[in-house]
DNA sequence: GCATATATGATAGTAATACTATTATATTTG
DNA sequence: CAAATATAATAGTATTACTATCATATATGC
């Protein structure tokens, strides 16, 4: 069993028993996103990736109680990383502009392979992200689970992004707001161009998406460039 | 049996037989909307509907083949409905940055009552499609439903306000985006705000997300005002 | 090296879901 | 009044989303 050399953080709330603690558990994890990548979150079930991994569907029941929480554990994975990340793209960047353009790229860019994760497949991941992750709180169970702070991740990450925001104009009014729909919109118009083109405007070898978004910020806040 | 003065029309594809035309098909569109608002997307059931409305899983069976395509009726009926308002909000008005305002208030507001359909709770129909109207494209039936021509409500909503965002500025890049940005992030907005605050801004005594938008597209098209 | 704890596997069982099929009965229409 | 149609009533099926039990393999502490 080998354990990354870096370990992104997921709230203890969300397993039953840390996945990323033993050779199954990995195994659930990395099969997982690749199962929920191929056949969707409706079709996914514990069954069919205890039989992917060779294991079998009482033994993933050990780990997450449903697959809504296992959807969770990828969501909030995904989000710790981007933060993860986040601090590295900012990293001694002291204009607060360029923290914020580096922020919006990096939230809205496609996502490339991280080796230093064996576990997980980061394009798989963000994939699945991109089409699923909405499930993990578009549902009834929302209110319990944000009380449990399932959703803390996602919440941290977006309030790093205000805080910038907030550095170069204190008084805007909207920068969670403005955060949360750069994020949510970039992940719409992804799905939008591989599915409904229609509701999109992709233009050919350019990065339409960061593009956009990129320019909504800026003219939002009044900033130039 | 009442039928509407006015109908909204729905794709015939979206139905097995068409829910306007008969007293059960009615009661099957406004029971619905109630028990999904109610209960949720995953937990709503043909069988608990039956039970709702006095009548049985088989008969609401041979109008729709799955609650998915309920769903899909629902917010291809919401969207049609949106564009018939629209036509009314914009019958008259020339200025098209004027036309652009009306359409971003209309697509972000709070929706009110409409008396012209007693068998849809409109502002109960407004909460099922803010909440779960992305499951009816975010998953793995979407790309055969889009050549059925099952989004195109909602295809045709995002265009039209688009063009009006061509006739102010023929060279914009991103027309479709930033509608369908706009539209989504004030369905997301409204959720979080109930549910997950920390993801927005609301602020007292303000209608704050038709605000945020509306300054965020005439920023976008570098408009005054 | 052995006892013990722990992790996993194998198997079975259950209520509910998402349908399909059949037959009966009521209602409308020609 | 007969025939067509709509709905109700009932039954049945494969799958899902779990829970429970017991056996076995492996790791750990002493």
């Amino acid at each position: 069993m080998t354990l990354p050399s870096v370990a992104i953080q997921v709230n203890p709330s969300i397993y039953l028993k840390d996945p990323q603690s033993s050779d199954l558990g990995l195994k659930i994890i990395k099969g997982g996103i690749d199962l929920m990548e191929t056949i969707g979150f409706e079709a996914f079930t514990f069954k069919k990736l205890g039989q992917e991994i060779v294991s079998t569907e009482a033994s993933i029941y050990r780990y997450f109680e449903s697959k809504h929480k296992l959807l969770l554990y990828l969501s909030s994975w995904y989000w710790a990383w981007m933060e993860y990340r986040l601090m590295f793209a900012l990293a001694n960047v002291d204009c607060a502009q360029e923290r914020l353009k580096r922020s919006i790229r990096l939230i809205s860019q496609e996502v490339k392979e991280d080796g230093n994760f064996q576990h997980v497949n980061e394009v798989n991941l963000h994939k699945v992200v991109v089409s699923e992750s909405s499930k993990a709180y578009y549902n009834k169970e929302v209110d319990e689970d944000n009380e449990a702070g399932l959703y803390g991740a996602y919440k941290q990450l977006v309030s790093c992004v205000s805080d910038i925001i907030l550095e170069i104009d204190p008084n805007y009014k909207y920068p969670h707001m403005l955060v949360s729909t750069v994020i949510e919109g970039a992940h719409n118009q992804k799905y939008f161009s591989e599915h409904l083109p229609r509701l999109t405007d992709i233009l050919e070898g350019e990065d339409a998406i960061t593009e956009f978004y990129l320019s909504m910020v800026l003219k939002a806040l009044d900033l130039k460039e």
